[in-house]
DNA sequence: ATACTTAGTGTTCATTATACACTTAGTATA
DNA sequence: TATACTAAGTGTATAATGAACACTAAGTAT
C-alpha cells in the first residue's frame, strides 16, 4: 500500500446481505448471531469483511455460500453505507447486497445446519446490530419496488410450480391481493413461463399444471 | 483501529462523481484532468478520497463543491466498485455517485475556473483512467432509465423554463423525440409544474410562459 | 401591412388495465 | 358409485391510458 494514502482514512471494507425467503406465507430475512463485540449476541445481517484480491461480488458470494451452502442465486447489489460511526469500533464502509433463495434451496444436505442463522418475518424484526435495520428496511424497499416492475420474484421459486403458487408469492412480498384471470394472463403473456407437461396431483381438487422459467433472468416487464 | 482487522484488506476509499449536464444539444459529463500517476494526463471522473469523519454523501458534495463551487444539485449514490487490480496501486473501492447541474449554474462568479476540468459529449468520452469509462456508461444508462419513469430531468432545468425547453431536455436525455401536445398535457397533469405568471419574449414569435418546478423532488411518475 | 416563427390547444383511435362468475377435474366420503 | 368438496382454469365488457395528428395565436422583423 502506497504510504500517499496514509492521509486518508482507510476503513475497514465488509460486504453484508440482506438474504430474502418466503416460508409460512411471509417474507423473511436471514439474521446472523454476532459472536463478538461490538453487539455481542445481537441479531445482524450476515456479512463478513472483503478479503485480499477479491471482488465485491465474490465476496458476497463466498459470504452466502458459507452461511447457505448455496450458491447460483439471484443476487445484486443495494447500496454502500458508511456513517462514521455506524461500527463504534472503527470506521467501517459496507457493502449491502441483496439475495434470493426459493426455501426449497435450503435445509438442504449440502446447506450444513448453522445454529446461529435463524430467519425473521421482515416486519417483524428484533433489535438488531448496527445500522442493519436500516439497511434491510431499504432492502425490502427495493425488493417490494422490483416486484412490482421486474420479473425478480422468479428468484424465489422452486424449479417447478403452479400459476396459484407463483401468484401467491407476489401477493405475499406486494402485501396485496391480485385478481386470479389478470394475473395468469399477465403471467402467460411475458412468454418466460413454459408449461412442463406434468400435472400436480397433491389435493382433492382438479390438479395445477406445473411451470417453469424458460430461462432465469431478470427483464423488465411492461 | 483495531488490529484483529489487519487480516483483511483495508482498501482506500473514494468517491467519484458522474457530474451530468447539458449544453449544445448534447449530454455532457465532467472529466478531470488527473496531475499524479497513473493514468498521468488522462481525464477521469471527479473524485477523491473519502476523509476521516465524512460520510459518503458528505464526501460527494465536498468533492462537487470544490471542482464546481456549486451546492443543493441533485446526487445520488450510483453504485460501487471495487473490482482488484482496477487501480494498478493498491486495492481502492469507488463509491460512485451521479450529480445533476443545470448549465446555467455553472461558470458562475462562485464557480472558481478550473483549467482540468472539461465537459464531454457522453457519446464521445475520451480514453479514460481506470475503470471510468464503465462507470460512466453505467451512469448513463441509470439516468435514461430514470429520466423515463421519474422527474428527475428537473435536475438540468434552470429555475424558469419554458415548456419547449423542457420537452428539449427530455428529448436529448433519451435521445429520441416526444409528440408536443402529449408532452404538454403529461407534464402539466404531474401538477409538479406552475406557471410564474412571466413571459419569455426573447425571439420573432409569440412568447411563451414561464414554468417552475412547485417544490424540487424527485417523485416517481406514472 | 405582411411575413415569419414558435407557442398553444382537442379529438379520435388503439392499447392496456380492471372488474367480475361459472365450469372443470380431480379427491374424499357416505 | 353417487355426491360433496376444493382449487384450477377460462372470457368479456368497461374504463383508463397512450399515441397520432394540424391548425390558430401572439409576438418580432422588414
Amino acid at each position: 500500500m502506497n504510504t500517499k494514502y496514509m492521509d486518508y482514512e482507510q476503513p475497514g471494507v465488509t460486504v453484508d446481505l440482506a438474504v430474502f425467503t418466503v416460508n409460512s406465507s411471509k417474507l423473511k430475512v436471514m439474521l446472523a448471531k454476532r459472536a463478538e463485540e461490538p453487539f455481542h449476541d445481537h441479531w445482524s445481517m450476515p456479512g463478513g469483511f472483503l478479503l485480499r484480491g477479491e471482488s465485491l461480488d465474490d465476496a458476497a458470494c463466498r459470504v452466502l455460500n458459507e452461511k447457505t451452502g448455496v450458491k447460483n442465486v439471484y443476487m445484486e447489489q443495494l447500496y454502500t453505507f458508511g456513517d462514521p460511526g455506524r461500527d463504534p469500533r472503527a470506521r467501517v464502509i459496507t457493502v449491502a447486497y441483496f439475495a434470493l433463495i426459493p426455501w426449497e434451496n435450503l435445509n438442504r444436505p449440502e446447506s450444513k445446519k448453522i445454529i446461529d442463522l435463524t430467519w425473521s418475518s421482515v416486519d417483524q424484526l428484533p433489535r438488531l446490530a448496527f445500522d442493519h435495520r436500516e439497511i434491510l428496511k431499504y432492502a425490502v424497499r427495493r425488493l417490494r419496488a422490483k416486484a412490482s416492475y421486474s420479473n425478480i420474484v422468479y428468484g424465489l421459486m422452486p424449479e417447478q410450480f403452479r400459476l396459484s403458487e407463483l401468484q401467491t408469492m407476489y401477493e405475499i412480498i406486494i402485501a396485496d391481493k391480485l385478481d386470479k384471470r389478470n394475473f395468469r394472463k399477465r403471467m402467460l403473456a411475458t412468454g418466460l413461463l413454459q408449461e412442463t407437461g406434468e400435472k400436480d396431483l397433491t389435493g382433492a381438487h382438479r390438479p395445477a399444471m406445473l411451470y417453469q422459467f424458460k430461462k432465469m433472468e431478470i427483464t423488465f416487464l411492461s
